[in-house]
DNA sequence: CCGGGCCTTGCATGCGTATGCAAGGCTAGC
DNA sequence: GCTAGCCTTGCATACGCATGCAAGGCCCGG
């Protein structure tokens, strides 16, 4: 063993099994023609010596990295940090390594993004993060795959992977609309991004087919403090919503603080609220939050094969992929009144969908 | 521009601007001797190519990845991800970069680590997830610099950044105390992990001092689930505790919910409830929950602090960092009836710590 | 016994950048 | 006007690994 020397090469390994260079490089890559009992000579000598590949070497004449970039804006939402860690599994399970880059605040991620160009990553995801078109057509030059995550974006025709927005916000509208409500506010996330504003064109269409306003909105921006602002501002009108649908989860529970405990509100009494997700928080049952779920799972999958399909065929055409959610209804909404219907002897909630 | 193409090497640039090849890597070394002229001719060029410095052939000859690999267990408690983003910035702000690892549920982190060795990583840095004897010593020999967040070992002589474990128990045992409960519980974490373990230590430790027993526990093993499990079990014994200190905010949420709505418990008229992290749904008006603070940003920056000089001086004597934090008191505590005194006009409860 | 074909191996080279070294140009001082 | 010395530049090479190519060995069929 070498004490803090530097690590052993693929030539120290050749050397100390008396073979070649290129016979070690080939017992460590699948698949290469290479004689059993070379492989063994290297391995052994391999193992006295720790060696390992060089992943940077090999991805300089490879040409591949094997490095996914993602990005997120901010973890505060609970829903990232579980993408994150279901990303990086999956990821790794197909052999890349995911590099976290986090815009700095308020900022635009294209700075960071074009730094991590230099790495020479095979794809790069980005989550709650728009990508500017310059960059977008830069990336298409470099052939780097991108995929949009839990966003799309009109200006470039990007890949993505998002929930139901237009349909949950729909679905949202109808189960508030059956449970008996009438006043309704809206708490948007970031006022330009897709899928708040999917969201929003959902909720607002299901209530224009039953035959109400479009409802009063306030800005929550994603964050909790801003959602917190939007529920003050909301509440204090003389027209007091009496159901609020907010863009996500994380809003959502800003929302029910803010009425429990600033304006005495009992919910879903006085005030129903629906979220977006179905996040942990959102099953705490102290918030018993009725929420349209995003799949983690199937969503992050659908990510991670995607990503890998655009890195093996480049010139693959980009795909918009589209996993079904489902309405869960909590404490937070009073149960709709009509709509009930029993399969397999469960109660289904099938409401009034025309689609 | 050159489309779909191989991106632009400092070769591609050096024709362009009728210099060398290592003038244009000079004009991307900062202090590199270079004239200004030429600076700007290969500028110019590498504009007009877009050309970037290749970091994988950089990191070749340099000998210097700038990629930090950074592994936790588990993103469900909100500390971790806002531990993650912090990192991440904080790191990028010196040039580094921060590749994600997600151990395997259940699985050791070795494997994952020894894997990430091949990438050649600067630094390692391990939060919620210790670091077998035997990885610790492949790293020293390979001069990769290991810093441990938020955990200590005793099996390895590692650097280290934690919050005040035992202080904060101690402070927390002194508080219920003062509050006039006498029946004690406390919920752990993961049995072998040094965090939960000190955090307990104080506690009773604190207790004793009060002369009063080792509490009733139950292990929550930083998980929702096994908490709720945990809780239950606390909370139907006969002699129920009338304070439970959980080992963090996330277990003491899922303890909250238990016994409000399992048991029918005020909080905290029937059971006082502190977390330690002092996270953000610590704050949320629905646990209000007291709790031992770790100071967030200047934990990460120490921790960014400490890794980098441990990269520039590898031969450095390990450190263990701890930074200091406080009792926050929210309403999941009944306020002490004694301790307080008044400074600046800010009534601050000293308690009895003797330290 | 001979030849074709497959398997295995080593050689040489390339991936894109950094850098030691020596040469050339230029300035300043005498 | 000459030389010492600094600044700048290009050349050559190294970083560690992958891979095309050709040569050698072996097996098998004819």
């Amino acid at each position: 063993m070498n004490e803090g020397r530097r690590p052993a090469t693929s030539t120290d390994v050749a050397r100390r099994a008396g073979v070649s260079q290129s016979a070690v490089s080939r017992a460590f890559t699948p698949g290469a023609s290479i004689a059993e009992e070379t492989r063994r000579k290297v391995e052994e000598a391999a193992r006295a010596l720790g060696y390992r590949p060089n992943a940077i070497a090999r991805s300089l004449t490879t040409r591949r990295s094997r490095i996914i970039g993602m990005a997120a804006a901010y973890l505060q939402n609970q829903f990232y940090p579980e993408v994150l860690e279901a990303m990086s599994r999956g990821l790794r399970a197909r052999g890349y390594q995911l590099l976290l880059l986090m815009p700095e605040h308020g900022r635009h991620a294209d700075p960071l993004l074009e730094e991590v160009m230099a790495w020479q990553v095979d794809g790069l995801i980005l989550a709650s993060t728009t990508l500017s078109s310059a960059l977008a057509e830069q990336c298409r030059q470099a052939g780097i795959p991108v995929l949009l995550f839990n966003r799309t974006t009109s200006t470039a025709h990007v890949s993505s992977v998002t929930g139901e927005n237009h349909r949950g916000g729909q679905r949202i509208a109808d189960l508030l609309v059956a449970g008996g409500h009438r006043r309704f506010g809206f708490v948007a996330g970031i006022e330009n991004s897709s899928t708040s504003q999917e969201r929003e064109r959902g909720f607002t269409e299901g209530l224009a087919r039953h035959g109400f306003d479009l409802p009063a909105r306030a800005v929550g921006s994603y964050s909790f403090e801003a959602a917190s602002a939007a529920a003050r501002n909301l509440l204090a009108r003389a027209d007091r919503p009496d159901a609020i649908f907010c863009a996500n989860d994380h809003m959502a529970i800003a929302v029910a603080e803010v009425a429990r405990h600033e304006f005495g509100l009992r919910i879903p009494e006085d005030l129903a609220l629906v979220g977006f997700d179905d996040t942990a928080p959102a099953k705490w049952r102290s918030y018993a939050l009725t929420s349209f779920s995003q799949p983690l799972q199937p969503m992050v999958d659908a990510a991670v094969a995607l990503v890998c399909e655009m890195i093996e065929n480049p010139a693959a055409p980009t795909r918009q992929a589209v996993v079904p959610g489902e309405l869960v209804m909590r404490a937070s909404t009073r149960l709709p009144e009509s709509g009930w219907l029993d399969r397999d002897g469960q109660r289904i909630w099938r409401g009034h969908e025309s689609g």
